[in-house]
DNA sequence: TAATTTTGCATCGTGAACGATATAAATCCC
DNA sequence: GGGATTTATATCGTTCACGATGCAAAATTA
């Protein structure tokens, strides 16, 4: 009668989401003394790696569009810790770079990968565990990647 | 010189914020006909499974607050899925109950679950690869709920 | 039973996500 | 070269998430 698949138990897509927002609200404890929220501190690992973005390759990195970047950069400036100046080549590019504040959270941030896997692995064997998911997760995360851009495309073939 | 674990790459946070979006993304075309959002149709979940729970029920299966609960509970009220009446016995409670509108979206919903994984899944093999990933994610979550709320309850003591 | 604490829900404000739409600059193509 | 298309960014509106706060009802405890 009642169909299994339709259960909450049984759905990948709820553990993702759940994960994901219990693992973002874990992330509190060091991001709040740092003044920034999570995607912020995603951003400055982007900026981290290579200074002097622009806004479309920052993008690419974290799957984000501009319409969730542009107000997302726009607060980290108003914050002082990225400047957004116009692209010399390209005009219309917005380059994203780090202010010195932005650069000095570098040196902060360094304890906080490692401050996370201890607070959440018990135990070496489960920590080994649950980075097994990364592969599997890339893979999921490939596969999405192409079902959504054709889902989009068809979208599109409609008209 | 250059800290490998403050790296993109090497973060399990952002694959799994990555991979909570991109499904949330995919089930558009399938929830966008009923006229819901991701969110919703996790309320209409649990609810299709027991009819009538009060408000904090229906958050704690989805490890969800009343502040995000109830904006999401009235929007859905608005749409004519559900009502919210008082409780009898606990008169602070509102219990949820399906409208026939709510009842009916079920049936509509029965494809939803094996669309979804065809859509993803490019082969067998690859199905049982990621199924792999539901009880390490559940290892997880459930680590991280147990560390939210010591994170919590340390807060609470500093005062 | 009175005082205290907890629980269930609601509201407010802020920061994301993201669809839809707009605009100007760059690129393509005839 | 000039018109069409694509690209980079921005803005708007709606829905979520969630910290903070408020309030009344229920439960606990003195």
């Amino acid at each position: 009668m009642t169909n299994e698949q339709l259960k909450l138990e049984n759905q990948l897509c709820f553990r993702l989401y759940s994960a994901a927002r219990l693992t973002m609200g874990a992330y509190h404890p060091y991001l709040d003394p740092l003044g920034i929220t999570y995607p912020q501190y995603l951003v400055l690992l982007v900026l981290w790696e290579q200074d002097k973005q622009p806004v479309c390759d920052i993008g690419k990195r974290l799957m984000l569009d501009t319409n969730t970047m542009t107000p997302l950069l726009q607060r980290m400036e108003k914050a002082g810790l990225i400047t957004r100046t116009r692209g010399k080549e390209d005009t219309r590019q917005r380059i994203v770079s780090l202010t010195k504040q932005g650069k000095a959270l570098y040196e902060q941030a360094q304890t906080i990968p490692e401050s996370m896997t201890k607070a959440v692995m018990a135990s070496e064997e489960e920590l080994k565990q649950i980075l097994q998911m990364i592969p599997l997760l890339d893979k999921l995360i490939e596969e999405l990647k192409k079902l959504v851009e054709s889902q989009k495309s068809k979208e599109i073939n409609k008209y």
